[in-house]
DNA sequence: CGTTTTGCAATGCGATCGCATCGTAAAACA
DNA sequence: TGTTTTACGATGCGATCGCATTGCAAAACG
């Protein structure tokens, strides 16, 4: 009999990136209902309704098993923002921006997440790094998409500027100081003034 | 012999309330430097350079200890931001913002902490609850001054983007992702905008 | 078919945790 | 001065932690 897929290094039977994916979401889960420091391999391992020799068996430490799920929420992110298009920059934009808010549903149990790895990221740089990068892609990104929406003024600066606001206003969501319509509403009143002026 | 104080219910020969603030202070050093979850009983005693039966001694649990440096830090941000003073609408409004900027020794020291509890709040109403209040208080009073600097518009909304805007520019410079200089540039350029721009 | 490798479950270990208890020196009080 | 109260330091306890070890069924391999 052959590996039941094609290919080399497949391992036996069960698909390794996918058992670690599933546990990678237990510990997300954990982490979005009762924060970082409840993150501990028993409450992941009955989260995932798994064993805990099984979290251990594809994680060798318990840091690993962080790191590899800040990786996973990073790249869903990544990929949901990524997955944002529009030929008009402004409506791009727009679009771009509440992808960062916690508006939909996976961007809600996203977001939690984040918001813990973001915190956790001021006094770790193994993380910090890695979240410095990705904004700053995303200040290009959107400096990219102002300067097209907008003739002159400093792109990058206001990209800088906008990025921040959402980041403010994901973390003010979370703690329920801002509802979801009132966010839009501020989102397309700042925007605007962006576009508009100056 | 007397009591070392005049007036009632002091104890008996140390300052209740100084032994307090002094262990809130370790805990808020520990967050500072380790996190959140490196907050242990033995840990803030290290730091504070007492034993662990004085802990908790002045406070009968963790919960209890960590609420105090909640409180403890939110007051003394707000008599920070309370001590500035400007007659001029603007500079007034400029300098507010600017505090709640990690630019000061002393608002260096305690916005990894706020970061940290920031963080917690998500998960946890008690300190979300609080959190809330001050906010709303800030949009009041960031509002007012913008109506003073500016004739029309809906001042509020705009006091909500700008503490928005300030909020996430206080995590970028934590990790390390925008630095002081370019931080105060940042705050004066939407600031203006603000004010001059609807 | 037998052997090897994989994928776990189970258990144990030492460290650390929050918290309770106990003892006591000194100060306050009568 | 004797008694009480305060302010701890010290120690211990059960729970939980990350992690190492062991054992074993099933699948893959020769």
């Amino acid at each position: 009999m052959q590996c039941d897929r094609i290919g080399v290094e497949v391992p036996k039977q069960v698909d390794h990136d996918e058992r670690r994916r599933e546990i990678g979401d237990a510990v997300c889960r954990v982490m979005a209902s009762r924060g970082l420091d409840a993150v501990s391999l028993r409450h992941v391992a009955a989260e995932a309704g798994v064993s805990m020799g099984r979290v251990q068996h594809y994680f060798a430490t318990k840091d690993e098993l962080l790191l590899f799920a800040f990786r996973q929420i990073s790249s869903r992110v990544g990929d949901r923002i990524g997955a944002v298009h529009s030929p008009d920059p402004r409506t791009f934009l727009r679009s771009l921006l509440l992808e960062l808010l916690p508006l939909s549903p996976q961007a809600r149990a996203e977001a939690p997440v984040l918001a813990a790895f973001l915190a956790q990221a001021v006094v770790e740089p193994r993380l910090a790094s890695p979240l410095r990068e990705g904004g700053s892609q995303m200040v290009a990104f959107v400096g990219g998409l102002i300067a097209q929406a907008r003739p002159d003024g400093d792109a990058e600066r206001d990209a800088m500027v906008l990025l921040a606001f959402v980041d403010g206003l994901m973390m003010q969501m979370l703690i329920g100081q801002v509802d979801a319509l009132s966010a839009v509403e501020l989102v397309d009143h700042q925007l605007e003034r962006v576009l508009t002026c100056r």
